[in-house]
RNA sequence: GGAAGCAUAGCUCAGCUGGUUCAGAGCAUCUGCCUUACAAGCAGAGGGUCCGCGGUUCGAAUCCGUGUGCUUCCA
């Protein structure tokens, strides 16, 4: 068969991904294997793969491809969040565009044009995740607004209900005009921002003209004041106790109001409150009980109640109120100013505060065995240092705002009749059975259920525990094997949202953490340092990425950059490497193949053992450090560790120290110890670059059975001596390449080595190796310097190096010469050590035997470059 | 205003519990090679007061304090 130049991904990606579908090695049903388990983080229904899905999800199937290898029964679950907000945002934005204007469709006609929309483009992203090679059990994909899901939702909250978790209550509300729905403070975006500061007078009531001016920002909330604060200890405003004033343009007379909440410094030191549309404003309006004017309408136009402006947008009244303030002489003058505006997260709409009726769920029962499970190490996160930033948030929660208004969604299952009574039950015949019950004579269509729904979180803090089918049997199986899941990979962004949520539901429901490990990957940010988003628009498209370099290239290009929790900046160079890398196992593979005609039976070759041992030694060392690595997610490291092994060692030096000369044959015992050396490295880089690995595995000895599958050995403990020896080799080969290019030699010249060496063994056995490596006719040994040759000095051996190019020996000189002051200034700074009482009282046994070898080493070292030097 | 993190080669970053596997990787740079797997490659090389200052220690890139600069989170 004719092999390409190079790898092929896209058919090799193609092919390999149908065909482990094909296998069924991706689906998981409980066995007597020890289950692992990962719950994707679901992404948005709405969602197209970026940047930050591609490092997630890649990291999450390095862990489930490298379990199974490991014997585990590996269960990826998929799936998709409804996303309440987004969706419905998506959803309005193609009405639209329809010409259809949701607010004239009814609840139900809107949520099947939703449905349809879900099923239409909904879950792009899973189909993309396949691109990338995810393993994932597709039998077991969930979404949040699945009947059974739903189903699950609503009883969670008739639970909370009851056990008197849930109330309803007017609260300060962020609120999204836009969207027209409250959002959590967590969905609010703060952005420093230049905005004015405008000073307005207020007429006192008073018989003569006098005027108290206040500062704000946002003048057209005028309207809505309902006093005006000053601090009690305020000598410019202590004459003004008990004393009125009126709102301009309105006339409305308000009180002057003392409390020590004001801040004397800013602005004027008077403060006016405007209750229905500030926090701070609302809490003072509690204290005195002032009046709420609340002067907004639902999508930020003033409202009836402002009794000016009304139905106008609230950023044209407030440059209207100015021009009308000027006019009637209350404008005193403006000030730019800089300061924190909220924005939507989903809209980006500017939030205003405003008093709603939500519903609130209290977090601080919920929160305690959270923070108990997670405080106590039951589940770890990685980094750790996100356990502190935990443990700040759930000491200090907040209750958590879950209705939100918006269609799409789980309705919030509350009923109210004409009395305005209210029924909590899972569904419709519930609530009127307790109408019924409470009064009799009640009929079908008396109860109005609730228009308000959850928010998305509500649903989403239940996913390890309802994909596996929870709320239809909570003894069942599949929970049983597969919960807690082992490792919960996401971004730190949502720790709040979701990962204490989760931890709070698994907990409360099941009396069980659902996870043991939650590892936060970084944050991907492109070359400016900006966080990769939709929004900005600054991630590549993963799809064309794929498509051009691959997803392996795709795949190691985010995980060699992306060291354990910290952020990563993304350099397209990375995929460079990535695809080179790929192309360079794939050339690696084409090599050994050449040699499968010339195989010879037997085992000849002696020196080749020399070769294989050190490179199985290696191999296992590595894939011993891979093991640590792992544990601590450390996945760019281990990347790294086994990158280097194939390319350097395997490649740059086993390979060409097994390669038989031209047209020359190869032993099958040599031939094959390659083969079962490529497949081991081929299995330790499996989980990382899939394709290409399950692609060579197959062509290498055509392979039947699947690399996927294969179980990793276990290896044997280092052997150092054969590690030694094949760094001693490999350190003489590189000093007389580097001699050769001082010398200038080319590479075609042919040299002549004389070794002086006490360690004779270790060059007759490697002696073939060596001869070819540096392009030596002959290596022979001697007890005294070669006239006329190149000297040089490796560890304690004295290497002459002749040729038939002739000999710069001022250049040698000064080279050797270097070498010395180095090596004495080195064996000064040991024996400074070593002189030292202290250090040699203090230090650790081993580390003291290392210093006296570092000195021998470096006195003998510096024995032989004098005697070779002397010869010169 | 409160809290956290970061500062190491020209660039992007590794360096876990203090001691030649401690100054390292990739990219970039320089030199020489189209050597029959790979020029998307091979063989070599150069390049860093490990942000400044102080402290702990026999010993600090590593631990502590402090200053400076940057980033993020919360209010």
């Amino acid at each position: 068969m004719e092999l390409s130049k190079n790898f092929q991904h896209k058919e090799a990606e193609q092919k390999w991904y149908q065909h482990w579908m094909d296998k069924g090695y991706f689906y998981s049903t409980p066995d007597e294997r020890p289950a692992y388990t990962i719950v994707m983080p679901p992404p948005n229904v709405t969602g197209v793969l970026h940047m930050g899905h591609a490092l997630n999800n890649t990291v999450q199937d390095i862990l489930i491809r490298r379990a199974k290898m490991q014997g585990f029964n590996t269960c990826w679950v998929p799936g998709t969040d409804h996303a309440s907000i987004a969706t419905e945002a998506k959803v309005v934005g193609m009405l639209r565009e329809k010409g259809i204007d949701k607010n004239k469709l009814s609840r139900e006609e809107f949520l099947s044009y939703a449905w349809e929309w879900k099923e239409k483009y909904g879950g792009i992203i899973l189909s993309q995740l396949k691109k990338l090679g995810c393993a994932l059990d597709w039998n077991r994909t969930n979404f949040t607004m699945d009947k059974e899901y739903y189903a699950a939702v609503m009883r969670v909250f008739v639970e909370l209900y009851n056990k008197g978790y849930i109330y309803r209550g007017v609260k300060m509300i962020n609120w999204d005009p836009k969207a027209k729905t409250a959002l959590s403070d967590e969905e609010v975006i703060h952005k420093q921002t230049s905005s004015k500061l405008y000073y307005v007078q207020y007429k006192l009531d008073t018989d003569t003209e006098e005027y108290i001016t206040i500062a704000t920002v946002r003048p057209e909330t005028i309207l809505g004041d309902t006093a005006i604060c000053v601090h009690p200890d305020d000598p410019r405003y202590a004459h003004l106790k008990g004393k009125y004033c009126f709102v301009p343009l309105q006339n409305r007379r308000i009180p002057i109001i003392f409390d020590d909440y004001i801040d004397m410094e800013f602005g004027t030191g008077a403060l006016k409150v405007t209750p229905a549309h500030d926090i701070n404003d609302y809490n003072l309006g509690l204290k005195y009980k002032l009046p709420v004017i609340d002067t907004l309408n639902e999508d930020g136009t003033m409202s009836e109640a402002a009794g000016m402006y009304i139905g106008e947008d609230r950023f044209a009244v407030r440059k209207k109120i100015i021009e009308d303030l000027k006019a009637a002489g209350n404008y005193v003058k403006e000030e730019d100013y800089s300061n924190q505006v909220g924005f939507s997260e989903r809209t980006d709409a500017v939030i205003e505060p405003r008093l709603s009726m939500q519903w609130w769920c209290t977090m601080s029962e919920l929160s305690k065995p959270a923070l108990e499970t997670v405080m106590a190490g039951q589940v770890e996160f990685f980094p750790p240092k996100f356990k502190n930033l935990y443990r700040h948030w759930m000491e200090n929660i907040k209750d958590w705002c879950i209705s939100r208004q918006l269609w799409w969604g789980q309705r919030i299952p509350a009923w109210y009749d004409a009395d305005g009574d209210m029924y909590i039950a899972e569904n419709e015949a519930g609530a009127y059975e307790q109408y019924n019950a409470a009064k009799p004579g009640g009929k079908a269509g008396d109860l109005r259920q609730e228009d308000d729904c959850l928010d998305t979180w509500f649903s989403s803090w239940l996913w390890p525990m309802q994909v596996f089918g929870w709320n239809e049997d909570p003894a069942n199986k599949e929970l049983a094997y597969y919960y807690p899941t082992n490792t919960l990979v996401t971004a730190p962004e949502i720790i709040f949202f979701w990962v204490a949520r989760m931890i709070m539901a698994g907990e409360h429901f099941m009396d069980q953490k659902p996870f043991d490990k939650v590892y936060f990957t970084g944050i991907v940010r492109d070359k400016q340092g900006r966080k990769m988003s939709k929004s900005l628009g600054n991630s590549p498209d993963l799809l064309d990425l794929i498509d051009v370099h691959g997803a392996d290239a795709v795949r190691f290009s985010v995980i060699i950059a992306s060291p354990a929790g910290n952020d990563l900046l993304y350099d397209e160079s990375m995929l460079e490497q990535g695809r080179n890398f790929c192309n360079k196992m794939w050339n690696a593979m084409k090599l050994v193949k050449m040699w499968e005609s010339r195989v010879t039976p037997g085992d000849d070759a002696a020196t080749a053992h020399f070769a294989i041992d050190w490179m199985q030694q290696r191999v296992g060392q590595v894939a011993a450090t891979v093991e640590e690595l792992m544990k601590d997610f450390r996945l760019s490291e281990a990347l790294k560790n086994i990158y280097s092994l194939i390319w350097d060692d395997f490649c740059s030096w086993y390979l060409e120290w097994v390669k038989p000369a031209p047209e020359q044959g190869i032993s099958a015992k040599v031939y094959e110890a390659t083969l079962d050396i490529y497949e081991s490295l081929l299995q330790l880089l499996h989980p990382f670059l899939p394709f290409v690995t399950e692609e060579i595995y197959h062509l290498l000895r055509g392979q039947k059975e699947d690399l996927m599958n294969r179980q990793l050995p276990d290896f044997p403990a280092a052997d150092t001596t054969v590690l030694d020896n094949g760094k001693t080799v490999k350190d003489l080969i590189t000093a007389v390449r580097d001699a050769r290019v001082k010398n200038n030699l080319k590479p075609k010249d042919v040299i002549r080595l004389a070794v002086d060496t006490q360690n004779k063994g270790l060059y007759q056995a490697a002696q073939l190796i060596l001869g070819r490596q540096i392009n030596a006719e002959e290596i022979s040994f001697t007890a005294e310097a070669v006239q006329g040759s190149i000297s040089l000095v490796v560890g304690t051996d004295k290497l002459y190096m002749s040729s038939n190019v002739a000999v710069d020996t001022a250049a040698q000189k000064e080279q050797l010469q270097k070498d010395l002051d180095y090596q004495k200034g080195f064996l000064l700074s040991v024996q400074k050590k070593l002189g030292n009482e202290k250090f040699v009282a203090n230090a650790k046994p081993e580390i003291l035997a290392a210093e006296q070898k570092k000195e021998s080493d470096a006195l003998a070292k510096i024995k032989t470059i004098e005697e070779s030097l002397s010869l010169l």
